[in-house]
DNA sequence: CGAGACTTTGATAGATGTCAAACAGTGTGG
DNA sequence: CCACACTGTTTGACATCTATCAAAGTCTCG
């Protein structure tokens, strides 16, 4: 079922907007790249909503409403596959459990935002800065295991910023400061954590996609294999 | 199905502490008073995540993982019927139009949070109090369309400010702000809205609740009543 | 190798937090 | 029904953090 979703796809570029804020929806499997949705404050700065990575299928947390609330980019090239809303409705219509396992995946995003806000209302700079890159980490490793030593982060700093709601500058300065507490070491792009410990218990980060309780999906008891059910 | 769920019932106080971060999580109907979920920072300061209302079901996007993530604390003396996570197993494997509708009504949540994430990340204070105000309203005109001229804001302003990122002292002088700017009047805790058009284009405000397409439900068509679904 | 995009660094300004004290509203008990 | 205690709000002074601006440095890709 979830595989015909990817039927014809096409490639997009860094920088590319995707879906402009008060388009019709519009929802797809991105297959490679990054990509980002964003909204505008009146003033012409931008928030970004969440981050995605290649697997996800982007756009289920717009579904309920005719337009589109917020505008999708790409972060990096990619490849994305479209489908239509209808390809949902199957989804939701045939298996309830393959209904709660979205339901599911729209929990774990929606508490992924949630650290920001709270990182983006009450936390210096600094600590945004790690929080961001504490989850990025936590989302490759699904696929990836070994980018728990190191990953690579394609992202500007202006997109981190963006994140949590701080100046690309801002973005640097943390991420120096980062650097000389010994809590991010930096090789290129490539990403890792020398006091790993240290840095989750100073953020209080949890790793929701380690957390996930399956007892209340209907149907047969025993999915299994809930640590990996993002992979698909 | 539903109804069943409100079984038991319980009183509960105004800054009583229903649920702490951490524990197992809990499932209740909320039949009066409002209540909020809430996360602490590591340095003890508090980020208000949620707001509920009558009528709303708390917990259900919480019931994904196995502990808690945020606890869950009364803003006013209320009522609340708690019932167990099994409850809702009956939902989703009985029918898959209604979890739908629990699906729509996450999202509709979550469009509220991402509203509060870009204002607390790119907006001053007195436009970030403003679209607290708005949402409330938003909200509560949902079951009684007169408060749609005015109503009773019961919360404090240090509630208000963890919900936004500010301390109690800026609300206090966001509210003056708006006041002088003739956006918000206030009488005692009644709250209105002199430029109701001018306060919404101001902070592109939208309202997610009317804004609802079921046209991807599962089942036969015409559902009908969306617009006021969150009543049940 | 060169142009453009991105990052880093420094200086300054503005917004919000913190602290402290006065003020107002609310509920309770006599 | 009033006085009092408590909770919550308002106001002002000051400190801190982050944004903005500007310029130098670095990386990347053609």
């Amino acid at each position: 079922m979830l595989s015909e979703l990817e039927r014809e796809s096409r490639t997009v570029r860094r920088h590319e907007t995707l879906v402009d804020e008060g388009e019709p929806n519009r929802l797809f499997v991105l297959d490679s790249g990054w990509v980002y949705t964003f909204i505008h404050t009146p003033d012409g700065r931008r928030q970004i909503l969440d981050l995605h990575f290649p697997g996800d299928i982007v756009g289920t947390n717009q579904i309920a409403f005719a337009e589109s609330t917020c505008g999708i980019a790409a972060a990096t090239d990619g490849v994305i596959c479209p489908f239509p809303k209808s390809g949902l409705r199957g989804v939701f219509s045939k298996s309830s459990k393959l209904t709660a396992l979205f339901y599911t995946f729209a929990m774990i995003d929606h508490a992924a935002v949630l650290d920001r806000l709270r990182a983006t209302g009450r936390m210096p700079a600094a600590l945004r800065v790690l929080l961001v890159l504490l989850q990025c980490r936590a989302r490759l490793r699904i696929m990836e295991p070994s980018y728990a030593d190191a990953f690579e982060l394609p992202l500007q700093q202006d997109v981190i910023g963006d994140m949590i709601g701080l100046s690309n500058i801002s973005v640097s300065n943390a991420l120096k400061q980062l650097k000389e507490d010994g809590l991010v070491a930096r090789q290129g792009r490539w990403i890792s954590f020398p006091s790993e410990e240290r840095a989750m218990t100073l953020i209080d980060f949890a790793d929701h996609y380690y957390e996930i309780d399956t007892s209340w999906f209907p149907g047969p008891q025993g999915a299994g294999g809930e640590q990996r059910i993002k992979a698909l």
